[in-house]
DNA sequence: ATCCTCCCCTAC
DNA sequence: TAAGGTAGGGGAGGAT
């Protein structure tokens, strides 16, 4: 495939692999689960369950199923139909599942438009009458009696009498109306794509289950579905208008399998509020962008060997050579929706999201014939309709490119032990063949399995290297295959422009340019160190050899996973910062969400943002971001994390640090690296926090612990692939043995744990958590305000040991010196231990060393720390009286304390760093004339430390303007920290 | 030197 | 109307 996303032109890509042989030392890859985001759980989920209905059915075709009394004849009336049942019916949910389980028709139990025909409902609440459209995804809301009916008449009658509502045919034919090509698909979906309206409309009238004269292939159970379709659409007076519209430009209109249930769907964050989750399920870039994911987990039993097994059973490895076999499937996204309709095969088509000639959609892919009229992949629709005005075009149908790749790499997996997944229609192969085996005859018969498999064609590039197989391809193009032979490469090169090599895109190939150089022929011409010096080093070599036909990269099937994301660029439009904030929550959560449906969490988290560019006007693209400046900014915490509150608490902090104009903001991204394993026992909510509690109760570090498995049990929504930084040992959950003795754990951080948490840790030491919180909760209150004095240690070191090994009652003293109104959470003067012994190796080892030794002996009072963070921030500068020292001397020895990556939903988080403001601020103006080194020492320290701390962080952008401000006032410029 | 952050570029 | 994502590589420049 070849997806541009913007109107400039891009170039195919390099292998993949090109980052050179994987470290044998690490692990080959992170295992992905399918579920790494929403839509991809649902859809197995939805595949498991039509499984176990299948295996009903079957089992009930032999009379196995009870439920079934009737032993009629009337076999497969239902069939093509795919019922989903919304709420209570007469008859029940469950008699109608055996109704269609019985008369050949599907039930669906998750609403997917993909999957469903008919939703079946006996009556509609209000709320949903009113937004019909949005409830029925456009597919007909029917009445139980319709099935009812149809078993009593043995044949499968109109749906139409027995809508729901009568004004529902009006607004399905009103969407038919507002967008001639997206269809009702309600009622094909499985075994075809589309359906010619332009037949259908022409069909006398709406006689039920009349076969009709659709010009359908390939499917043999289409009889019912098309005359339920012409049934549907001809009941849209509306639609002749549609047709006679899209017959001045469009020789043939196509409905296609995708449902309407977008077309009134909101599409922007200014009118939907769950826009990110929407957003992605109709995303194209999305869908490529994860599909790795999927195939790693579903062919996962093909990735974790090593591939080193030889293809040819003859050991002898001295004839043998190595052959790189680089397959392609042709335009692949048209190639898969027109499948079945060869007549198409000549035409232009394109698919895209849109067939309005006006549009700003793009084009996604684009067939052969479309081509010629000079249309590409990333074109908007209005530009490719004004080239070709009878461009037939299809919407998505992204179900079925996953299918079709899932045979394609099935074939693959077949033919060949190495295989490297570049996309769902692009792969390397590796074979060895003796010197008289023919490397064009396995291409051959693996592109005619797959053309016989998937009724698409594939073109296949063979050479010595993957740059040469890669390049070969493109001469194969469309539906061939090329081999170039090692004599041959240089002529071959000769002529080939640079952009046609992997890693030159639009600045490689205008820089090359500026330098006369458009072919690689011309490109040897210049040395190597001049390339370097112009393209950089790693650059300049890749391309000194790529225009040699060089590339030692070798074919990988596994790959390491360094950083999961999400993204949105598209549609972000934000009235103010309540907007910006939902957003960026929901952003949080699908992030979370992959990161758990890969088993991992990361520690720097890197957020991403576009503003609109000073004086950038609305985009020509609809909802799109335009000319943007984009802003990244990183965190590395201590712990790694994957939970939402924490992501969200950094996310929104390192947001508000922008200072934007949330109007602006025309996109945004979050991304996670420096992965590790996440603690499956935890799966999902605050692992990192309770990594944290028992690294630190356990003495473990950070890195997360590895533990003995069951992993034959191979969980549905555990990973199933490698892992980042760990063996193959793959830890499915945490033996009770394994546990910290209670003793070791630190209640006050388990009295800030979500409750959910709470209740799985008690579980894991069998009620007795609870026990001792509770009686240690009463001790607290009988015994007023204990002293800490026996963790006085000599060391610092040794002094949060002691800290975290107290025995319970001790360790969680600290708490009764809280007063009511403290609103620093409990657990803080516990924590900060455990997130200094958390820091990194160096950070903490730079802390100690800072620490005056009195300091390190003697613990701030829980008092000092309490009162730092609340309160008004007089307070604070009391502090710092009774302890005679200066601010910067205060955060040095208290760095520690404040790095609260903790508790993220903290509420009182604003108030507190709006506090820390005020007072910092205040210090400020204390000290701008007499201690200008002073504050150049705080900001200094500040900026350091807010590397770890995103409440420093926060402290530090909004102080610091303030600073500036009086540096300027008095002195005259800014202080360059 | 080596690492880190903040970009940009590229591929699908 | 329309769904401009995801991930890796690498360079510049600053910190250590």
């Amino acid at each position: 495939m070849s997806h541009s996303s913007g109107s400039s032109s891009r170039k195919r890509g390099r292998p993949s692999s090109k980052s050179g042989p994987t470290n044998p030392l690490k692990p080959p890859f992170f295992k992905s689960s399918p579920f790494s985001d929403f839509g991809s759980y649902m859809t197995e989920k939805n595949r498991k369950l039509r499984d176990q209905f299948e295996t009903d059915a079957s089992s009930s075709s032999h009379g196995a199923n009870p439920a079934i009394t009737d032993g009629g004849d009337s076999q497969g009336i239902f069939k093509g139909v795919a019922i989903f049942v919304d709420g209570f019916t007469v008859p029940s949910s469950q008699e109608l599942k055996n109704y269609m389980l019985k008369h050949g028709g599907k039930f669906v139990n998750y609403f997917s438009r993909h999957t469903v025909s008919h939703i079946i409902c006996s009556n509609l609440p209000d709320s949903k009458r009113k937004n019909l459209r949005a409830f029925s995804h456009g597919l007909p809301v029917v009445k139980p009696d319709w099935i009812v009916d149809s078993i009593a008449s043995n044949t499968l009658l109109s749906w139409v009498p027995y809508q729901l509502v009568e004004h529902a045919i009006t607004e399905t034919s009103k969407q038919l109306k507002l967008s001639a090509f997206f269809s009702e698909k309600g009622i094909s979906r499985s075994h075809h794509q589309g359906i010619l309206i332009q037949n259908e409309t022409s069909l006398p009238d709406k006689c039920k289950g009349e076969s009709t004269e659709l010009t359908l292939s390939g499917a043999d159970n289409f009889s019912q579905e098309k005359s339920l379709e012409s049934k549907h659409i001809d009941t849209n007076d509306e639609l002749k208008d549609v047709k006679s519209e899209s017959e001045e430009d469009c020789s043939t209109s196509y409905v296609a399998g995708q449902s309407s249930d977008h077309l009134n769907r909101p599409h922007s964050t200014l009118t939907d509020p769950n826009f990110v989750e929407n957003y992605f399920k109709y995303s194209r870039l999305h869908f490529i962008g994860t599909w790795r994911n999927r195939y790693r987990k579903r062919f996962s039993n093909f990735l974790s060997g090593t591939g080193s097994k030889n293809n040819n059973p003859n050991n002898n490895t001295e004839n043998l050579r190595r052959i790189v076999i680089h397959i392609d499937m042709d335009c692949f996204f048209v190639s898969v929706v027109i499948r079945n309709f060869p007549e198409l095969l000549d035409k232009p088509v394109a698919v895209c999201h849109s067939n309005n000639p006006k549009g700003t959609a793009e084009i996604s892919s684009a067939n052969y014939p479309a081509r010629s009229y000079g249309i590409k992949a990333g074109m908007f629709v209005r530009d490719a309709k004004a080239r070709c005005p009878h461009l037939t075009i299809f919407p998505y149908d992204f179900s079925s490119y996953e299918e079709v790749a899932d045979q394609f790499y099935s074939i693959l997996h077949k033919h060949c032990e190495k295989v490297q997944a570049v996309s769902c229609d692009e792969a390397f192969l590796e074979v060895s063949l003796s010197l008289n085996d023919n490397p064009e005859n396995i291409a051959e018969i693996i592109r005619k399995e797959i053309f016989e498999t998937t009724r698409c064609s594939a073109s296949a590039g063979i050479g010595e290297n993957m740059l040469l197989a890669r390049l070969a391809t493109k001469s194969a193009k469309p539906n061939g295959q090329c081999f170039i032979p090692p004599d041959k490469v240089n002529e071959y090169l000769d002529k080939l422009p640079i952009s046609a090599l992997p890693g030159v895109g639009y600045n490689v190939e205008e820089k090359l340019r500026m330098k006369e150089v458009e072919t690689c022929g011309q490109l040897r011409t210049i040395s190597k160190d001049i390339l370097q010096k112009d393209l950089g080093s790693k650059m300049g070599d890749m391309l000194w050899n790529y225009c040699r036909g060089i590339d030692h990269s070798a074919v990988e099937a596994v790959q390491e996973t360094k950083s999961i994301g999400a993204e949105v660029n598209w549609g972000v439009r934000f009235k103010d910062s309540k907007d910006s904030e939902n957003f960026l929550m929901n952003l949080c959560k699908e992030v979370s969400l992959r990161l758990h449906g890969c088993g991992v969490q990361g520690r720097t988290i890197t957020l991403k943002v576009k503003v609109r560019k000073k004086g950038a006007g609305e985009p020509v693209k609809y909802m799109g971001c335009g000319d943007c400046e984009t802003i990244s900014r990183s965190l590395t915490v201590p712990g790694s994390i994957n939970d939402v509150a924490s992501l969200h608490r950094i996310a929104k902090q390192t947001f508000a640090s922008f200072h934007l104009d949330v109007k602006e903001v025309r996109g945004v991204g979050l991304k996670l690296s420096r992965l590790e394993l996440a603690n499956p026992s935890h799966k999902g909510i605050e692992e990192g926090r309770l990594e944290l509690l028992f690294s630190s109760a356990t003495r473990k570090g950070k890195q997360p612990v590895e533990q003995s498995c069951s992993t034959n049990h191979s969980r549905e929504d555990a990973p199933s692939g490698a892992h980042p930084s760990s063996s193959s040992a793959v830890s499915q959950g945490r033996n009770i043995s394994e546990l910290p003795p209670l003793s070791h754990i630190d209640l006050d951080v388990v009295r800030n744990l979500p409750s959910e948490i709470f209740l799985e840790m008690n579980g894991l030491y069998k009620g007795e958590l609870r026990k001792i919180l509770e009686s240690h909760k009463e001790k607290v209150y009988n015994s007023g305000s204990i002293e800490k004095k026996d963790c006085r240690q000599q060391d610092q070191e040794t002094s949060m040991r002691m800290q975290c090994e107290l025995e319970p009652s001790e360790a969680s003293c600290s708490k009764s010196n809280y007063c009511e109104s403290d609103l620093m959470p409990g657990s803080l003067s516990q924590v900060d231990f455990l997130i200094l012994e958390n820091l990194p190796d160096e950070v903490r080892a730079d802390i100690l060393k800072q620490l005056p030794p009195h300091r390190v002996e003697n613990q701030l009072p829980e008092s000092s720390k309490s009162s730092l963070s609340l309160g008004s921030h007089s307070k604070w500068f009391d502090m710092l009286r009774v302890r005679n020292c200066l601010l910067s001397e205060f955060l040095l020895s208290s760095a520690t304390f404040l790095t609260p990556n903790i508790n993220p939903s903290c509420e009182e988080w604003d108030a507190m760093v709006v506090n820390l403001c005020e007072f910092v601020k205040e210090y400020v103006s204390q000290k701008i004339e007499s201690d200008i080194e002073e504050l150049y020492n705080c900001f200094r320290l500040l900026k350091r430390l807010s590397t770890n701390s995103s409440l420093l962080l926060e402290l530090y952008d909004r102080t610091l303007p303030f600073l500036q401000a009086s540096v300027g006032e008095h002195y005259g410029g800014k202080l360059h920290l």
